[in-house]
DNA sequence: ACGGCCGATCAATCATAGCT
DNA sequence: TAGCTATGATTGATCGGCCG
């Protein structure tokens, strides 16, 4: 039982909490992809550098989130609508400026 | 840069109802690691995470240093001595190998990261 | 077929951060 | 300050793929 306070050696977990920021850009990826939240190689790459992490960093958090989201799926259920809500006004602007684009352009 | 395929007819009883996808469902064998029951009683104990101790993690972390991968031979030995299944050794490795793969790709970047803090 | 390795991930746990 | 929850990191072990 007490063998196992090698653990101290792992001094190294000094943890600090990401930037709201940072959370945010990993959860708007996370709920948008919510059906596959997988990010590829080259995409974690890519959040690493908007949320300044690295890209372990980037891979613990989405092990963790996607571990978590399916323990308890109703407890994020609320973030999850909110997120969902956010991309649909993302979207919503993407096709507003696609329409006016083809207005513009074709009859 | 990425993008769903399915877009079928979805029954989706309301439209921000988060439905449940394969990933959500995905469940890990439990670990064969430990020798069921050498008595056949109760049938609980085992499949749960081997905690190595001390003593077995500064072994294989010195062994590691010696050589990075292991024979047969070496596994058996190793195995023997520490009372763990070859598996565990030969798994232990390669973790090991991988974490210290990780380990030099990340010591490189990380510029603000010195030891001198505390 | 077979066994080892790699890369990614899982799942449980540790230890701390942060809110009440 | 105590207690509890949220969260980042660690790690033994699994999964699928590749190779000799």
């Amino acid at each position: 039982v007490m063998i196992l306070r090698s653990r101290f050696l792992d001094a190294r977990r000094k943890r600090r909490n990401f930037s709201k920021q940072a959370t945010e850009i990993l959860n708007e990826y996370f709920y948008s992809h919510l059906s596959n939240p997988y990010p590829s190689e080259e995409a974690k790459e890519e959040l690493a550098k908007k949320c300044s992490i690295t890209v372990s960093q980037v891979s613990n958090w989405f092990g963790n989130k996607r571990i978590r989201y399916k323990k308890n799926i109703g407890k994020f259920q609320e973030e999850a609508n909110l997120y969902a809500a956010k991309t649909a006004v993302t979207a919503a602007h993407a096709v507003a400026a696609a329409v006016q684009n083809n207005q513009t352009n074709s009859p | 840069e990425d993008k769903d395929p399915a877009c079928p007819s979805e029954p989706c009883p309301n439209a921000s109802a988060t439905q449940t996808f394969d990933w959500m469902k995905v469940k890990r064998n439990p670990p064969k690691t430990a020798k069921v029951s050498e008595y056949g009683l109760l049938g609980q104990p085992n499949t749960i995470r081997t905690n190595f101790t001390t003593k077995q993690l500064t072994e294989l972390e010195k062994e590691f240093h010696f050589n990075k991968y292991l024979t047969r031979a070496r596994r058996v030995e190793i195995a023997a001595t520490l009372e763990l299944n070859e598996t565990q050794v030969k798994i232990w490795f390669q973790n090991r190998r991988m974490k210290q793969k990780k380990r030099e790709k990340e010591g490189l970047a990380p510029a603000a990261a010195s030891r001198s803090a505390k």
